[in-house]
DNA sequence: TTCGCTTTTTGATAAATGTCAAAAATGCGG
DNA sequence: CCGCATTTTTGACATTTATCAAAAAGCGAA
């Protein structure tokens, strides 16, 4: 828990009574490597904190699962489409290792955002920080080459190389197995 | 002013006190076809609120114009990540009609969102819609192919074809002019 | 250590898309 | 209505990436 109030103050800093607030509105999960934090169909209705450990997100598309996000320590993860508009889900959210979590229910945090101007203003501004990531990764995605793309990850997010298999990353890069493994052999 | 005050109904409904802040603190503006709203290397110091007008953000790629979104009646616009960060945009606005827009400034802004919890609850909302929009385009540009995302432009956003030039179209959907022109004739 | 399963790499080929050049179509200003 | 500039289409070819199949490498459990 002290992992998530203290991530929190790089976005805003929380006067005390807020803090308290969002303090007694988590609750703490433990799940081991290859469990499910959600399955497509269900609506997700918690917004998790990863303090230790690494998951993904994926669907299934043509009988393939396609890996379109991972989550490592300190990111905050849900299906976030439906997470918000309260519709099933099309993803699955698996774990890649064993993980400690906090969990908040969306019931939970509408309260907390009611309730709590400050906290009103940190998702604020988690979000701009979440979309502009998501917008980097748009613009990735549409106009870099696969190569580049791996350059990137290479230089942005490293540890994801060293913490989920090769299959995964492929999809994450929009890109197929055996071109990402030609990529890096580079020939 | 009255579509903007209507339009975020959409989203959250402010009391008169917020509604009346908000209305004071945006300034019109009225730009003709082909001018710039924001020209790259400047920083964004503004939101803006397309009332009537089609505009487009781009970027430079090694010579070649790249238009990555577009943007019509009733869209928020400005160069998100330049007017969060106050860092210089590696993009252009450019209008492509004449167009009604008003204008907020981010110091304005903040004022807002600070004075009024309701402004920061509708803000927070907005960018809820927003993300969710965007993710969509991003799964859309990393796992679709060409045809794919031209037949969603077509269902999703048809608009978009009567009132932009297809070189823009093209980049936008992130393939070529000539491979853009080859999926409309379906061969 | 070895077996069996999973992951990663390699090879051959096919499909999708890009690039360059030029022709055709469109549309605006006079 | 004409002429010119811009936009769109078409053609030939190159490049990138995907697909399918199989071999090689890695790795945990007995």
């Amino acid at each position: 828990m002290e992992h998530l109030l203290n991530h929190i103050k790089n976005y805003y800093q929380l006067g005390a009574v807020a803090q308290h607030a969002l303090h007694d509105c988590f609750e703490k999960i433990i799940l081991s490597k290859n469990e499910y934090l959600l399955n497509e169909g269900q609506v997700c209705r918690y917004l998790y904190f990863l303090e230790k450990g690494a998951l993904r997100g994926f669907y299934n598309l043509d009988g393939k699962e396609i890996t379109h996000w991972f989550g490592f320590e300190k990111d905050f993860v849900t299906s976030f489409h439906s997470f918000i508009t309260r519709e099933p889900a099309v993803e699955n959210i698996q774990l890649l290792e064993s993980s400690i979590l906090w969990a908040i229910s969306k019931e939970t945090l509408t309260g907390l955002l009611n309730q709590h101007h400050e906290i009103e203003k940190l998702v604020r501004i988690i979000y701009e920080n979440y979309y502009i990531r998501l917008e980097e990764r748009f613009v990735n995605a549409q106009f870099k080459t696969a190569g580049e793309r791996y350059d990137n990850l290479l230089q942005q997010t490293p540890h994801i190389l060293e913490r989920a298999p090769l299959g995964h990353i492929a999809s994450y890069l929009g890109i197929s197995q055996e071109t990402l493994s030609r990529i890096r052999s580079r020939f």
